[in-house]
Formats: C-alpha cells, structure tokens, sequence
DNA sequence: TCATTTTGTTATCTTTTGTTAACGAGTTCC
DNA sequence: GGAACTCGTTAACAAAAGATAACAAAATGA
C-alpha cells in the first residue's frame, strides 16, 4: 500500500524534483529498519553514508572523556542524517547517530550520490536547496545560543519542534540545549510558576 | 601593484578556480572601500548583496529591544559577508554588517552572482565547496555551544581566530561567545591565575 | 592638549547553573 | 512478581553568571 502522505512529503523534502527524478533516487538507496537503540552511525566510523529517516526518530550523541552521552541533536522523521564529520572533515564521526524509536530509513552512500548529482542538472539546485535548508536550521541554533537565555531557547525549542518533545526523555533536549538537565528541571518549574 | 599575495589567498578562497574563472567575478564584481563605522548591510534592508572581505574586519551585530547593540559574528579578511536573513529566508537582514576597521571589498549582488554561477560548471563545484566552508564552521560554533563551557568556548576562539582578538574589544568577543563582558573578563583572570 | 568617550576590571548583590545525592514513580527484564 | 534500571524532580551546596555601579586606563576627537 502506497502512503500517498509520506510520498507528499518527501517529495516536498526536496525541490522541484519529479517523480521521475526521484524514482532515480531510490533506485540507487536502499531501505533500511532499525530497531531502537540500533546504531545507524557508529563513533570512529569513515563510512560516509546519508540517510533520510522516512519514520523514527534518531539521536546524535558524542561521548565524553568521562564517558557520559551528551546528546547532540535529535531528528525525526524526514530529516537527514549525515556523518557530517566525513562531510565536511573527511574526519571519522565524533558522534554516535542511534534509533531512539523503530526507525525507517532510506540511504545512500555520500560519494554515490554526489556522483548521481554531478549528473543531473536538477539535482545541483536541489543540492543547493539542502544546502540552504541545513544552513538554515544551523544558523537558527548559533541564533538562539547568541541572542537568547536557556529559558527563551528551551521555550523556542518547544515551539519549533513539538513533535520531537514528547518522544525522548527531558534530558536529551537539556543537552541539545547546552544546559543540564536538572537545570531543565528547573526551569520547566519556573516557567509553570510564570503561569 | 599587484598584491601577488592577496591574489593567491583570493584564490585560494574557491576550489580549483583558475585565474580566468575569477576574471569573469571581478569582471561582475565592484570594489568597494568603506571607513570604520561604515554600514556595509544595513538592519532591515532587502537588499541581497555578497561581500569578499579583502582588507579589513567587518562586525555583524544585533540591536535588541533595549537598544543594545549584541555582536553576533566578527569577519576578518577573506571572510564572505552575506545578508543570511534574505540569502535563508527571503527576509530584511536582523542584522547590521558594520565595518570595524577601513575595509575593503569586492561585492556583487546575490542573485547575479547565482545567475553566473549557474553559467559556469566549475562555479557550481565552486559553490558547493563554499556551502562547505560555511556550515564547517557553523557545525563548529553550534559544537562550541552544546560541548564546552564558556571558558574553554573562549580557548577555542583564542585558537582559532587569533588574528581576530587583537583588533576588536573584549566585550565583541563575550557577545560572540554568548556570554557578558562583565562574565568574560572574569574568565580571563581565571585562566591568567592559573597559569 | 584637554575633555569626552570607550573599555576593561573590580566589587556587590542577586540569580542561575553545575554537581551530587536522594527519592519516588515508571519501565524493563528476568 | 520482583529486582534492577531509568527518569524527572528536589534539596543542598559550591561555582559561575547576570546586573549594576564605580573606577582607572586607554582611546578618541575637537
């Protein structure tokens, strides 16, 4: 059975890309499971593969010198994952990426598809358009981090991402925030007592 | 007077780009100088306009609701100024790109540049290895945030931008670390007493 | 040169955060 | 069902940060 709502949005995902061009795509990505806790990125790893999560949800995550997780970010469905240490580095990955829920992926090895790109016209400005979009996002976070208190960026937070909320402990979101989890705890309270 | 050696890191900004490829930029282009305190991209404006810092230190600050002045970034040379609100979002620049010092700048408009860019293959490659440099240090900053404290957020900037710390005051660079003048120089005797 | 402004540091006080530990409520797993 | 673990909250204390003001040194500008 076709999810005619899943293709919506992964057709939206991208930019102007046809079926056609899309059927591409796929023909050269694989579909992947991944049960929760199960590793799509390992640390140390030189593989360079992207994946784009079609259900789930992933947790990026680095491990410290006193060995605790500091979770990195979070991505749910009809994001990217990408060894962004390779990508950009060409470095092994500093983070772990796990499947915090059962999770969905379609995947493709990075040099695959940069080569597939290279070849089709519409696919550099689709690259372009993600490019933009990563971007985006990135400065949106180094925003938050300069312009506002931990308060404002957790209430941010919650406002751009109520999806992701209510799907992974507090904790987790302490992190992405750059503050500890019990300073979350406090502030949640504070914020309920404003009200 | 041919400065071989500015020639060389202009060069060197791109990816494979050969001295005729960036004959046809500067053909495009327009050199510009402005004097400190000179406003390269004003707040609010829907102007798109891309600046390669050639000389000089361009600051990217933000005006709050109190009216004080928040430095988001500082641009030395060779660095690419570029109004992201309107390059991102379509929408006028939060920002003001003040030049710190006497600068001087090679600028084209953002959309002419796209339509040459989308002439030439090479540029297109070129892009994309520009797209990289950007969010490398994005991905950096964002790291510094949600992975250090500010004082080693402070050692690392120190590291990597020490052509930078020299030329601006103290209290630019506590805003660009998140943090308050006040809080930075309190962290600067911390790590003198240290030592 | 001299007055003005800017900058960095310091002090004081308040607020927030980090750290550690403890507790209870869920959850997971034999 | 019961032991072990996880998670959010709270408490207590220490450390750090924000806000504000005061002050001196440095830079700026007429």
């Amino acid at each position: 059975m076709i999810d005619f709502e899943q293709l919506r949005k992964i057709y939206l995902f991208g930019n102007d890309l046809s079926f056609k061009d899309l059927q591409i795509l796929f023909s050269a990505a694989k579909s992947q499971s991944f049960k929760k806790k199960e590793i799509l990125i390992h640390e140390g790893t030189q593989k360079n593969e992207v994946f784009y999560i079609r259900k789930g949800l992933v947790r990026c995550y680095y491990v410290n010198d006193k060995g605790d997780e500091i979770t990195f970010r979070l991505l749910p469905e009809h994001h990217l994952v990408i060894n962004s240490d390779m990508t950009l580095y060409n470095q092994p990955s500093k983070f772990y990426y796990q499947a915090f829920e059962a999770t969905k992926t379609y995947s493709i090895d990075y040099d695959m598809l940069q080569s597939i790109v290279a070849d089709n016209e519409k696919y550099v400005s689709n690259r372009k358009f993600v490019f933009q979009k990563i971007l985006r996002q990135a400065q949106q976070r180094i925003e938050s981090f300069v312009l506002h208190t931990p308060e404002e960026r957790y209430l941010l937070y919650l406002k751009e991402f109520p999806n992701i909320i209510n799907r992974v402990p507090d904790k987790y979101i302490a992190h992405v925030l750059g503050i500890t989890p019990v300073s979350l705890s406090r502030i949640r309270k504070r914020i309920a007592s404003k009200k």
